[in-house]
RNA sequence: GGGCGCGUAGCUCAGCGGUAGAGCACUACGUUGACAUCGUAGUGGCCACAGGUUCGAUCCCUGUCGCGCCCA
């Protein structure tokens, strides 16, 4: 059956597909034939996601290089996955919930993760099939997940990577890696939890600031002075108060401090003293001390800056260095809070401390609301109007003089205002829920990232270094990140590094391996009789004192309950009889724990049995950032804890290839994270791409509308196209604009080779016509288009070893479109029945399957069904051995006289077009001098050059009147055009040609008359240079004769 | 404010010490026995600007002017 006129990729994708993995084409060590492994992690794209521009370009270029191994027979594994995805994947199932009314707390935590599985296995495999529709040779029968193995995974999702988290965190832990802490985080109140750094996007908004009055303490008075620069008093007053900017009012209500830059002069007289905050009720006014810190900017605003440690990152870092205590003001909702004393009992607490005369522990701050009573529970932005509202009623904004005109009478009059400036300002939103982030003192888990950072910084300089130095040594044992500019923004993030909040308050991922008990201490709790009985006293200091409120609980961290408990064995050991042997039980939460070792030791008191006694202990209720176990995705999905053979054998992997916009989310902490758990590098080299925007530059989002779905464009072009579209434009580091019009580019590529084969078939000339060996072939072209292929060869593997996907792409554009398609088919069609008809075939079919073979990593499905259409084979294009010839099959002679041929067609074809020659007309030609090497040439290949030249028959002599001359290297042609040649366009073609020729020259001979170009300049150059310019005048001589000849005539 | 980068043909980009390339677009011609998803031939560039290093600079250095991105 002949074949189609085109390749039908629609048909043929999922076909062939199948038939790879039917085969497992891509099973791990698939095809090897040597020792050296390949090994390559995929980016674990969310499980809920599904495939967009930026994973197409991601996994063509990693399948490229998986596919070119694996023909290599290198041990290759391509590892596929996919990451559970914390707060995206909790916001899809929250969202479906929201459709029916429903709340993930209307429910309990086990029953809305197990919403979650489902959704999980529902959508899990969406990216999979997409992956596979754009040829991925993944190793399917590996897929791994991030929350494989947790503790209410269902059925199928088996594994062990949960096991491997929980055991990185908990010796993380024990080796003091991982803390515990009150900070200062950035919360997202949509989704109540905790983010990192990270996940939050600074986006500008239109942002209001008021100034406001806060009064000295009783009345107190100060001269304001301002100077100007040369110390001149440019105005002064009286004032009985400090002027103060702010954005957010209502955290006013929780400032412990005014701080003012110790340099400004305008404020020296009042530091120290205590100034009122204007707002909340007057009698239980709060005063606060004012301060200095190198942190105000007396440029801006007042000069003056509120400090409000728990709600403001500058704040709180000036609230640190000066002890100023940081009262929480908001719930996790960013509502006002509604918890706690009232205000009247808080706001003393706070004066007291204030006023120095209390110190309170970082828990006993944090009980303290000093939200007033009429602003609790509200909305931080209707708390924010009413003490707007407040302060301006009372009087104490600044305010300006501000004219207006009455409507009615059309008077004018002066008012003063209260003065608030409008601004563009810079806002922290949450990159998942886009609410705007509120700083909020909590508890969180942190990685002391400052203790594990440094092995990552030196794994990436060594590796840098050695590539610079090109010594570098895959085996080495560092890694090396291309393009280096993106090591640049590696090393500037990690030496900056921040600790890392690796705590969420979120219900979908692994819980935090930590419990926590009441802080019964051994010096805090005695048994005062030392009689192995607890007494009425004992156990009320114990419900007292024990510990509760205001006291840091025990922290048992383990890997499952049972470990914990025996954790807190330990600790109870110390305890005094009969505590010392309390059961240890789990409970949901501290209210629990307190509510049941209360009812215990009420037991206890009653029936005096030891046994009654129980220590509660209640699990942390979050959950780890995702990215604290995407981190350990290389061994992770290897099987570690366990010592595997897979482990074993493929890590350290090989190379990671991903987008620049996650080197800090996940690069660098698998980079932290491998060091620290298995003290070895992940990889030896991450590969950075760039993003694919729209054709107009711009980043491919939904809200813009400018999102091109890959499976649409495979739909149209096939996914070979859009491989090799992507492919050819991966030059590294830029941003990849991605265009319709290139794609269709490269699908009439496919299509090109498509129809060469067409042709091969026509004329026996496939693999299962000849047998499909190389061939040696006696005639030049043969052999030249040998050569070509083993430079093809060479250049490719050169490209792919470099990372430079885009040379790789375009070299074998340019040998299968421009070498193979252009020059070698048409110069076998004359070929097909005369002396070489056979070896002629032989190379075709050759060079042909060379295509298929060289094009397969990067157009795997037309390569793959060619290979099948035309010959028997003993396997799969997949499978196929990768060619290793190489400069042996280059024939130098051939190379050159092929050159000459395609010189002289081309020199005729332009001369003829210039000269209006119709397109059909065959044409004499005279040979009018000409070299041996050039007879030689001419004779070998005469058939080739009057096909494609249209010429008609040859003869030597003198150039006849009224023809056109073709100078070529060693001699010249003419063709006579009497009667159809105009002579003035000869004339103008060849000075144009010679007037470019000379300019030439004029270069070379320049630079040949400069004696220090003679002398610094290599030998080589200054040789090649001399020789141009030989070659140059050569021709130069040959126009000007043949312009001579032509003055003559005209 | 700090960091990283980019200004090369109409467009999108390669090249990055030896005198400029590709694809697309454009123009003209063309039903040559694989392909019109094609062929042939062409048009098109002070390589942003100004200095410096060099025998020689689009390429290295410095500055200027535009334009991005990341982090504050």
């Amino acid at each position: 059956m002949p074949m189609e006129k085109t390749f039908n990729a629609a048909e043929a994708e999922q076909r062939l597909y199948d038939a790879w993995e039917k085969s497992g084409a891509f099973r791990a060590g698939a095809n090897a034939s040597r020792a050296e492994t390949f090994c390559i992690m995929i980016p674990p794209p969310n499980v809920t996601g599904s495939l967009h521009m930026g994973h197409a370009f991601n996994n063509t270029l990693q399948d490229i290089l998986v596919r070119w191994h694996r023909m290599r027979g290198f041990d290759t594994l391509w590892q596929p996955g996919q990451d559970h995805a914390g707060i995206a994947t909790q916001m899809v199932v929250e969202r479906e919930l929201a459709k029916t009314n429903r709340r993930r707390t209307d429910m309990s935590r086990d029953d809305f993760t197990a919403l979650v599985w489902e959704q999980k296995q529902k959508s899990g495999n969406t990216i999979i099939d997409q992956l596979k529709r754009l040829g991925a040779s993944c190793d399917w029968s590996r897929n791994a997940f991030t929350m494989s193995g947790a503790p209410n995974a269902p059925k199928g999702e088996e594994g062990n990577f949960h096991d491997a988290v929980i055991k990185v965190f908990v010796e993380m832990y024990d080796k003091g890696l991982i803390y515990r802490g009150k900070r200062l985080v950035n919360w997202d109140p949509h989704f109540e939890t905790a983010i990192s750094d990270l996940e939050v996007e600074q986006i500008e908004v239109q942002g209001q600031m008021w100034h406001f009055k806060y009064p000295l303490e009783d009345g107190q008075t100060y001269e304001y002075v301002e100077k100007d620069e040369e110390g001149r008093v440019t105005f002064r007053e009286t004032r009985d108060y400090i002027s103060i900017a702010t954005t957010r009012p209502e955290t006013m209500l929780g400032d412990g401090a005014v701080a003012v830059h110790p340099s400004d002069e305008r404020y020296a007289p009042i530091v120290g003293k205590l100034c009122e905050i204007p707002v909340g009720p007057k009698e239980h006014r709060r005063l606060i001390p004012i301060i200095t810190d190198e942190y105000p900017d007396p440029t801006f605003g007042s000069g003056a800056v509120k400090i409000t440690g728990a709600h403001d990152f500058n704040d709180y870092a000036v609230a640190k260095r000066s002890n100023i205590p940081c009262y929480r003001l908001m719930d996790t909702r960013a509502h006002m809070r509604a918890d706690g004393a009232p205000y009247a009992e808080a706001a003393a607490t706070a004066m007291a401390v204030a006023k120095g005369e209390k110190t309170l522990t970082e828990a006993e701050v944090d009980a303290v609301n000093l939200v007033p009573d009429d602003l609790r529970g509200l909305d931080r932005y209707e708390a924010r109007k009413r003490v707007i509202a407040q302060i301006n009623a009372e009087g104490l904004a600044v305010t300006v003089l501000t004219k207006s005109i009455d409507k009615e009478t059309g008077a004018e009059h002066l008012e003063r205002i209260p003065l608030v400036e409008q601004n563009k300002m810079m806002q922290p939103h949450g990159d998942r829920s886009k609410v705007v982030i509120e700083p909020m003192l909590t508890d969180q888990w942190f990685v002391d990232t400052a203790k594990i950072v440094e092995p990552a910084l030196d794994a990436v300089r060594k590796g840098m270094a050695a590539q610079e130095a090109g010594t570098f040594d895959e085996k080495a044992g560092y890694t090396r990140i291309l393009p280096e500019r993106d090591a640049k923004t590696y090393f500037h993030w990690l030496e900056n590094i921040e600790p890392w909040c690796i705590s969420r308050q979120l219900w979908w991922g692994h819980q935090i391996p930590v419990w926590y008990g009441l802080g019964i201490h051994p010096i805090v709790f005695v048994d005062d009789e030392a009689d192995g009985a607890l007494d009425e006293v004992e156990m009320f200091r114990l419900l007292r004192e024990g510990a509760f409120d205001g006291q840091d609980p025990a922290t048992y961290c383990a890997a499952s309950f049972a470990a914990a408990a025996d954790r807190a064995r330990d600790d109870l050991a110390a305890l005094p009889t009969p505590l010392h042997a309390a059961r240890v039980v789990e409970v949901a939460d501290k209210h629990e724990a307190m509510a049941a070792f209360t009812a215990a030791l009420g037991e206890y008191e009653v029936t005096q049995d030891p046994t009654r006694l129980i220590y509660p202990v209640w699990r942390d209720p979050g959950v780890l950032d995702t990215w604290f176990s995407s981190g350990l995705w290389p061994i992770g999905t290897l099987g570690w804890p366990e010592d595997t053979p897979e482990l074993k054998k493929y890590f350290p992997t090989d190379v990671l290839v991903t987008g620049f916009d996650i080197i800090f989310f996940w690069v660098a902490r698998m980079m932290m994270m491998q060091l620290a758990v298995v003290d070895q590098v992940p990889f030896h080299t991450v590969y950075v791409h760039a993003l694919v925007r729209d054709e107009k530059g711009r980043k491919m989002s939904k809200s813009l509308g400018n999102v091109i779905d890959p499976l649409d464009l495979i739909d149209e072009f096939g996914a070979d196209a859009l491989r090799f579209t992507l492919t050819a434009m991966a030059a590294m580091g830029r941003d990849l604009k991605l265009s319709k019009d290139r794609i269709a580019g490269y699908r009439n590529f496919t299509t090109k080779l498509w129809n060469a084969t067409r042709f091969a078939e026509m004329n026996a000339a496939l693999p299962r016509d000849t047998g499909g060996a190389r061939p040696e072939p006696s005639h030049t072209v043969n052999r030249w288009i040998i050569g070509e292929t083993a430079r093809a060869r060479l250049s490719v593997d050169e490209a792919l070893t470099a990372y430079r996907f885009n040379d790789a792409a375009n070299t074998l554009y340019a040998f299968v479109w421009g070498k193979v398609c252009d020059w070698y088919v048409e110069f076998a069609k004359p070929l097909m029945d005369g002396d070489q008809a056979g070896e002629t075939r032989a190379t075709m079919a050759w060079v042909l399957d060379q295509c298929c073979t060289l094009l397969h990593p990067f157009m795997p499905f037309i390569t793959e069904e060619l290979w099948g259409q035309t010959g028997t084979r003993s396997k799969m294009l997949v499978h196929a051995d990768w060619p290793a010839y190489g400069a042996d099959l280059i024939d130098a002679d051939a190379d050159r006289e092929m050159n000459w041929v395609i010189a002289l067609i081309e020199e005729i074809r332009s001369a003829r077009m210039q000269m209006h020659v119709p397109a059909g007309l065959k044409l004499p030609v005279v040979m009018t001098a000409m070299d041996d090497r050039g007879r030689a040439a001419w004779a070998r290949n005469e058939p080739m050059i009057a096909r494609l030249a249209r010429l008609d028959g040859m003869t030597e002599g003198a150039a006849p009147k009224g023809s056109i001359t073709v100078a070529v290297e060693g001699g010249n042609f003419a063709i006579p055009l009497e009667g159809v040649i105009d002579i003035a366009e000869e004339k103008a073609r060849l000075s144009k040609a010679l007037e470019k020729l000379d300019k030439d020259m004029n270069g070379l001979r320049g630079r040949l008359s400069n004696p220090k170009f003679v002398d610094s300049a290599p030998e080589e150059v200054v040789e090649e240079t001399r020789e141009k310019l030989a070659l140059g005048e050569e021709e130069a001589a040959k126009l000007k004769a043949a312009l001579a000849r032509l003055a003559e005539v005209g």
